[in-house]
RNA sequence: GCGGGAGUAGCUCAGUGGUAGAGCAUCAGCUUCCCAAGCUGAGGGCCGCGGGUUCGAUCCCCGUCUCCCGCUCCA
């Protein structure tokens, strides 16, 4: 059985789940829409996320429950913001390109070995390049030794002597271009008038509108260490290269939770987090057996992180390998110390209890809710030939869409009328689907494709008895139950 | 941004220098007591967009946009 993107793209657009964005211009590289079927999905994952963590939390290790409060802050923040999260210092990399190897290098990646006697020209490696191919290459292009030659990063020197540098994949010299800055972020302008003084971003996360309002929230509603702030919203990135349908997209959603907690505690609440996530994904269809957890190792750890889990999921397009779906960060308190050197504002947590002050550290469960989206699109697509639709949408019944259709076995005589009836009493609290018109095979297999899990047909026995079959959408087996017990049998599968 | 491939119906694709087809989907009718997406029919495309060559371009040339693969990038 093989899942492959390009067929699960196609079902997408057709069936209404996601389409392009600005389709009708031709699209938006790095940009998509949900259709009505995409919207439901994404709405069912977020609002479970949602419930999980804010309104229903898990209990602690300790067995007390945890508290959780949301909030929902503004996507343009003030730019200083940034300067503190290090979003606009440390990410607007500077690259360069060869002209001849057509090769792209980050600036502070390259590392440039200048011959101390000023002869010849300098020869530029990778800055993980061995020293044994250095010694090499220096050899074969200079004729000289490693000890005749000062190092210097290519982002410190001067754009006028690149004429004289041999790229890292080249012979000659003088085909390196110069460095070009690259933003992550994209930039607008607050107000009529478009000016630096005016420059704003949007934000390329949603954490930093979390502890923004550390404070704010602190002072507005008694919770106390250890808590968390949880926000979902969209954040934007200016990706060089969007890949993969919605998986790397310039416009995307996170669900991000800021756990706050004492430095002391940070292993159990780490290994906490880690736990409740897989039983998060497990819980809306994404079982611990398609998912793969990296430690990622300290050289890899972003600046500001002692310890972060990727939980990755195994995305066709990432095979045999998995791709990142979440992260599970230890921040340290680098945010906060951050943002109130560069504010200024004292952010500090006073404990009654102990009666010290402290910036809590931080455990960040960070996930893409259109990542998660495209996993369970992706893990919900199963090919089966020997069904009339080709392929079912495997869905958990609380993520599908439709949470079941309503079929009259024939369009004539008298199944319609208690179809209808059946309908309009389950609409009042389902998302359902009444569908009258063609065989019934037919229909079956355009639920199949939307991944409608309960089809209820009205059949000749119902008019005798009231009762229904039930179609199982994944084994196609059917029972029947009473009319009457349709809703607590949907409510008691969606659980 | 570079290299390669590709843009024809909602989807997957054929096709020819003389203004276009198939399968599936959609819709209508028929059939059907349960997978018979079976039967009949219908709607739907200025062949990505803009130029050029030509009597005439979906086809040839140039540009542009978008998508896919590989680099680069992915905090």
């Amino acid at each position: 059985m093989t899942k492959d993107m390009k067929d699960i793209v196609a079902l997408c657009k057709r069936r209404g789940f996601i389409f392009p964005a600005s389709d009708i211009y031709g699209g938006l590289n790095g940009f998509w829409d949900y259709g009505p079927l995409g919207t439901e999905l994404k709405n069912n994952l977020r609002d479970r996320w949602w419930k999980d963590m804010v309104l229903c939390p898990p209990l602690g290790p300790d067995g007390a429950p945890v508290e959780i409060v949301g909030v929902d802050s503004s996507i343009i923040q003030n730019p200083k913001c940034w300067e503190a999260s290090g979003h606009v210092g440390g990410f607007n990399d500077p690259m360069v390109d060869c002209k001849e190897s057509k090769k792209r290098y980050r600036a502070d990646h390259v590392v440039v070995y200048w011959p101390k006697d000023g002869q010849g020209s300098g020869v530029a490696f990778d800055k993980d390049a061995e020293d044994a191919e250095i010694e090499k290459r220096l050899k074969k292009l200079t004729n000289k030794a490693l000890a005749d030659f000062d190092t210097a990063k290519l982002d410190q020197i001067d754009t006028a002597k690149f004429a004289n540098i041999i790229g890292p994949d080249v012979k000659t010299p003088g085909t390196l271009t110069e460095p070009r800055q690259f933003n992550m972020m994209f930039h607008t302008f607050v107000g009529a008038t478009s000016g630096d003084e005016n420059k704003a971003y949007l934000r390329p996360e949603t954490c930093a509108g979390i502890f923004l309002n550390f404070k704010n929230v602190l002072d507005s509603s008694r919770t106390r260490v250890p808590f968390g702030i949880a926000q979902i919203g969209k954040a934007f990135r200016n990706e060089v290269t969007p890949r993969n349908f919605i998986f790397r997209s310039r416009e995307f959603e996170q669900m991000e939770l800021e756990w706050f907690c004492e430095e002391s505690e940070v292993p159990m609440w780490f290994d906490f987090w880690v736990d409740q996530r897989t039983r998060f994904w497990d819980a809306v269809g994404i079982p611990k057996s398609a998912l793969h957890f990296l430690d990622v190792p300290k050289d890899e750890l972003a600046h500001y992180s002692a310890r972060t889990i990727d939980v990755e999921y195994a995305f066709p397009f990432a095979a045999p390998g998995y791709d990142e779906l979440e992260g599970i960060a230890h921040r340290g308190n680098f945010d906060l110390t951050q943002h109130q050197q560069f504010s200024g504002q004292k952010l500090d947590y006073f404990d009654q209890a102990t009666n010290s002050r402290f910036l809590p550290h931080v455990i960040e469960p960070s996930t893409g809710l259109t990542r998660g989206v495209l996993a369970l699109l992706c893990q919900a697509y199963t090919p089966d030939e020997s069904r009339p639709s080709g392929v079912y949408m495997n869905f958990t019944p609380a993520m599908a869409p439709k949470k079941a259709a309503i079929l009259p076995l024939t369009a004539k005589e008298d199944h319609v009328p208690l179809a209808q009836k059946l309908y309009l009493e389950l609409r009042e609290d389902f998302a359902v689907d009444l569908d009258i018109k063609q065989n019934i095979g037919k229909r079956y297999a355009r639920q199949d494709e939307i991944g409608t899990p309960y089809c209820f047909t009205v059949d000749n026995d119902t008019l005798a008895d009231h009762t229904v079959t039930v179609r199982d959408r994944n084994t196609m087996a059917q029972e029947r139950i009473h009319m009457d017990k349709v809703a607590d049998y949907l409510k008691e599968k969606m659980k």
